[in-house]
DNA sequence: CTTGAGGTTGACGCGACGTCAACGTGTAGC
DNA sequence: GCTACACGTTGACGTCGCGTCAACCTCAAG
């Protein structure tokens, strides 16, 4: 004697909800084993089994279309949890960032500075410099830049600062010590200056090759040619001597 | 002179999509400073500078309305910031568990056992015996004992069923070695037999206080009178020293 | 006959946009 | 002035898995 159950008999012996077991009939996922002439859905014992294994699967955060793919026998249960853990570790990789990216900030907050993109941007402001930037390279570099910056976590940015800052600090420190633009100390700075600038996007050559030879000599000039810049590197003579340096550095390396 | 950008010429600037501004026009969260007579947006720099806090916070995962609150200033950055790392927190929770559930699962395929329905529950099958808990104490009481047991981990599962064939074994061991039911021995076995069943909600008093009296007798009795029971204690004369124990000690306990 | 429980289909809502579609506008070269 | 072509507009659907009405029909019990 073949049982049929009600939908809502079903939902309770399942655990689920009518509504559930409709969206399943609509999507093609579990049909009813028998409609009445009236179009009450009925379900037999196959169903029930088919609809255990759908619940576990569903339970264990897979997908309506992938459920689909399992019990039409197109993959197998392996298949598609392996293919599911892998999609559930990038998301625990997401998470993870995020949580560490909104600690950092709420710390930050707390050390008293403000939550302003003004203050989120490098070194030197970001978007103080945005005309130059898509002047001489064009609003395309200035964007990539920007997504660029604004795509990394706190921390990150931070990190970043600080190489940045460590940079600056350490091309004041050789301009005072007196050593000549073409030394071996002033040179190995021009190449950290050098893998500072490939590290970023958006400039011409910039995440991977490093930057190019006009783009870089065209930086060292600006560094001279604009105090804001140059207070950076300890005024206009640290900057001369930054910009004599990575001169050298550009001519023989580039 | 104060600018006006396009809203494409926005987009680039901020490292986002046109798309992305109407929406945020629409929402109301970020107006355009001026609007065309040909119905053209126009951004202005406060406008940018309150695009560049919207994309931060939304980097930082903030919703669209929770970036509305900041920004109207009801609620200040460090609360929202806050209040979303909470939900962070759940999230992460949430992934980490199904993380370990899957894996366990592909664990337990690969040790041979199918992903069956039927196989996933408890020593006796649960669905075969669906119509009597049914008959007896409602459906209501199966469907609750079922979702119950499909919300449990792999790992839960397996420890629960190795509980469950651990007291079945132990019953046939005390009912061959000649013990009585009244027994110290064979009562230790009726309150382990309590205690597991305590352990299930869904069975009347299951989940806190532990099954009542009716029911615990009623299911001893059936323990005999079905076969199929009676199989996990091996056969009818253990069956019949379970029940006997049983009744002694509900008899005396309950 | 009334009532209440349970069944049906249909459609909106959620979140933050991506992605057409259909059509008007600004700019540059010929 | 014409032609391209890039860029602007509004409108609306799709995403994902149901929850939640709404409007209406059906069945069994008192």
């Amino acid at each position: 004697m073949p049982v049929d159950w009600s939908i809502q008999d079903v939902a309770r012996l399942a655990g689920t909800t009518s509504r559930t077991l409709r969206h399943y009939d609509d999507v093609g996922l579990l049909r009813p084993s028998r409609i009445g002439s009236n179009g009450y859905r009925y379900y037999d014992e196959r169903a029930l089994v088919r609809l255990q294994r759908i619940l576990m699967l569903r339970a264990l955060g897979l997908g309506i279309p992938a459920i689909g793919e399992v019990l039409a026998g197109n993959t197998d249960d392996a298949h598609a949890l392996a293919g599911h853990l892998d999609w559930l570790k990038q998301e625990k990789e997401r998470i993870d960032r995020q949580i560490a990216t909104v600690e950092t900030t709420i710390l930050t907050m707390e050390g008293g500075e403000q939550l302003m993109a003004e203050n989120m941007f490098d070194g030197f402001d970001h978007t103080q410099y945005r005309e130059e930037v898509e002047d001489r390279w064009g609003k395309d570099a200035y964007a990539k830049g920007d997504a660029w910056w604004r795509s990394m976590s706190a921390t990150e940015k931070e990190e970043w600062q600080q190489r940045q800052k460590q940079l600056g600090a350490d091309w004041i420190a050789a301009a005072k010590s007196g050593v000549a633009p073409d030394s071996a100390e002033a040179q190995e700075l021009a190449q950290r200056q050098f893998d500072w600038l490939k590290g970023i996007p958006g400039t011409p050559g910039g995440g991977s090759t490093g930057p190019t030879k006009p783009y870089f000599l065209g930086l060292a000039e600006m560094y001279v040619a604009d105090a804001r810049f140059a207070a950076n590197y300890g005024g206009i003579e640290g900057a001369t001597f930054v910009r004599d340096a990575m001169t050298v550095f550009a001519e023989a390396n580039l």
